[in-house]
DNA sequence: ACCTGAACACCGTTCAAGT
DNA sequence: ACCTGAACACCGTTCAAGT
């Protein structure tokens, strides 16, 4: 029995292992149940041990947006830049869905691990190899500013489930005082053929707004745009 | 002396006094620094009597995000709706800019507040008023994301002045694992006229952004678009 | 040299005791 | 009835004591 223990706890604790299970626990419990307390728990570990695999939390966090960078997709070859750019995009985009917790915490990163660089790189090197210039580039990249890995953010999220009931009245008090709000909540409801729709198709919106821009910087590319302009 | 202390505590905690106190403390010592118990130092006052005029912590963020967006311009009145919309968003952009903590504060709220609602529909209703379909604004406000008030998330923080040195050392590194990053890095840089730009003309990459998006709106709206389609 | 328990300096918030 | 100090249940991380 004591040696079993010992035994489970003799699996070495690695960087690897302390990143795996920092992912599965914000996958489970939320990401703001991921302490280096829990995380601990978690491995049948004193706190102090993670430091040994793990600068600080901020270093943890980094880890973890890396695992999820790996999830992504390398870029398919043999088509357009826009297909390649589109369906890389698309991948990185799966990854984020299957960790919701991931866009928030890359957004709390104040700088680029390795691994973001090098995604970066091959994203820029995509519309490089497609015909933009280093101009055109740099400023595309920046209007896509997340979606290029995938996300944006939803100013609201309008996901949670209400109460039907509670949502009618909310309906009735917001029409009111929010008579072009209630509109588009009202047509999109329609849409999902429910009487209170919860909510919009993410993936359309996400795609709505990803060909629009796409569209937009082929066009600027076929007329040779720049900044000087 | 005991007159005096007392008379500046009189001054009645109002949640109006709360709230701008914890505007500037967020706006002096960085939104990190904003607790509850620091607040109330700051009021001279014990934490627990904050919690007479704000109902937690979510709620005291929800009414500095409030008090952020009342210092947006009201809609120009009297042009198109191309550039009524690109004026408000400019127009928060510049208030956000005065808060750097807000779109962070933004992007942690959950529920919107009565404030973020009235401006959405404000927004929404430049783009009615200007001949947009309903389907085509709900997708176009999507489009928008948080650009609709006026911020993207930069994916990193460009801003942070690192020594020279260091970074010529860091540019060498990147040059040879990061080829297409160190191109558009150097461009940047070179356009600013210093060796190792500290950055970009966020402005710049802002409008450049927005009037792609805006232009494909109008696009869109001549061509009658449906989601159908 | 390695590991780790206790401790430190914080949080947001509850609650009961004091006025 | 109102106000508030102490307490609770957490944090991330330091540090010294133990092996």
């Amino acid at each position: 029995m004591t040696v079993q223990v010992d035994a489970l706890r003799r699996v070495p604790l690695s960087r690897d292992r302390v990143l795996r299970a920092a992912v599965a626990l914000a996958d489970d419990a939320g990401i703001e149940s991921l302490s280096m307390r829990k995380l601990a728990q978690e491995l049948g570990v004193v706190p102090m041990a993670l430091y040994k695999h793990v600068a600080n939390k901020e270093e943890l966090l980094n880890g973890i947006v890396d695992v999820v960078l790996g999830e992504i997709n390398p870029p398919v070859r043999g088509t357009d830049w826009k297909n390649a750019v589109r369906q890389r995009i698309l991948s990185a985009r799966q990854a984020l869905l299957r960790h919701p917790w991931a866009s928030q915490v890359i957004e709390s990163r104040t700088t680029p691990t390795p691994v973001v660089l090098e995604y970066l790189d091959s994203m820029i090197g995509m519309f490089r190899v497609g015909g933009f210039s280093v101009d055109l580039t740099h400023h595309v990249m920046h209007a896509m500013g997340s979606r290029i890995l995938g996300f944006t953010q939803e100013l609201f999220d309008d996901s949670q489930s209400v109460d039907p009931e509670v949502q009618a009245v909310m309906f009735g008090e917001m029409a009111g005082k929010y008579p072009y709000v209630t509109e588009i909540a009202m047509a999109a409801a329609h849409v999902e053929e429910s009487v209170v729709g919860q909510g919009c198709d993410d993936q359309f919106e996400f795609e709505f707004a990803l060909d629009l821009l796409l569209d937009g910087f082929e066009r600027l590319r076929q007329q040779a745009w720049t900044s000087a302009d």
